[in-house]
DNA sequence: CTAATTGCAAACGTTTTGCAGCGTT
DNA sequence: AACGCTGCAAAACGTTTGCAATTAG
């Protein structure tokens, strides 16, 4: 099936921004079709998770869309609330892979998010007031 | 300053249930007060993450609060929602948090996330119609 | 008396859904 | 005609907030 005009637009703005959230493509499609429906992306992401073609992560009680389904880890800034593509080895997962399995917890090695300080927040020492840092 | 009656129930409620959300400790605390507001409920555990004696974790589009703010990773089932603690020596996250900071990024060891599928719906090996399931 | 905390209800931000209409096949 | 997808608006959901009443110090 050919995918269509509104299905393009949304791929393609998911493409474009950086681990958006379903209204930042919302946003970046109307620049576009200006006339889409909120719904409309909103079906459209979920049909490209369905898909494989995308992935959700809930990050800061938002959920935040990613092209990238390739196994690589999130890092997630607690100061800015900013998302960090980490890739990584297999290995580097092993041990705490085989903690889990003790447990009979099988891991899937492609999701992992570590929370954290990105490099700016964490040069900026001393406490001030943290610049959005939204909901948990 | 003496904690409320409010105050006392909702951390009872939070040791008493598995990493619950602020409506299951809600539910679990009306049954020993009737009369608590769901905003009262919140703005307990919001007191209680501020002093330290409980965590939140965003999981499924929920946020779950956990009593227990020492170092253990988190099993997040895909499958059944449900989350399991793991224990965890602090090298197992070596190798990932090296990573991390070759590219800038300071881990929080105390928050580690893993995907995967727990014991049970690990073993009902075909594709039924998954339990739960609720939102990503 | 003052400050903190409550119950209640309304508001909020995000996500989902019902529905009529349109375009393809 | 039957289907899939759209725009729109309303609903649903989890969370936050304003406020008057109550309680604690």
């Amino acid at each position: 099936m050919t995918p269509s005009l509104q299905g393009e637009a949304v791929r393609d703005a998911l493409h474009r921004l950086d681990h958006p959230t379903a209204d930042e493509v919302f946003t970046e499609v109307r620049k576009h079709l200006p006339r889409v429906a909120l719904g409309t992306v909103y079906r459209n992401l979920d049909q490209l998770v369905a898909h494989g073609e995308a992935a959700v992560r809930s990050i800061g009680g938002q959920r935040r869309y990613d092209p990238n389904t390739d196994r690589h880890a999130h890092l997630h800034c607690d100061r800015c609330d900013r998302l960090f593509d980490l890739d990584y080895a297999d290995e580097d997962l092993d041990r705490l892979r085989q903690a889990a399995e003790k447990v009979g917890f099988q891991v899937d090695a492609r999701v992992v998010e570590l929370q954290g300080l990105c490099r700016a927040c964490n040069e900026e020492k001393p406490e001030r007031p943290p610049p959005p840092t939204p909901p948990v």
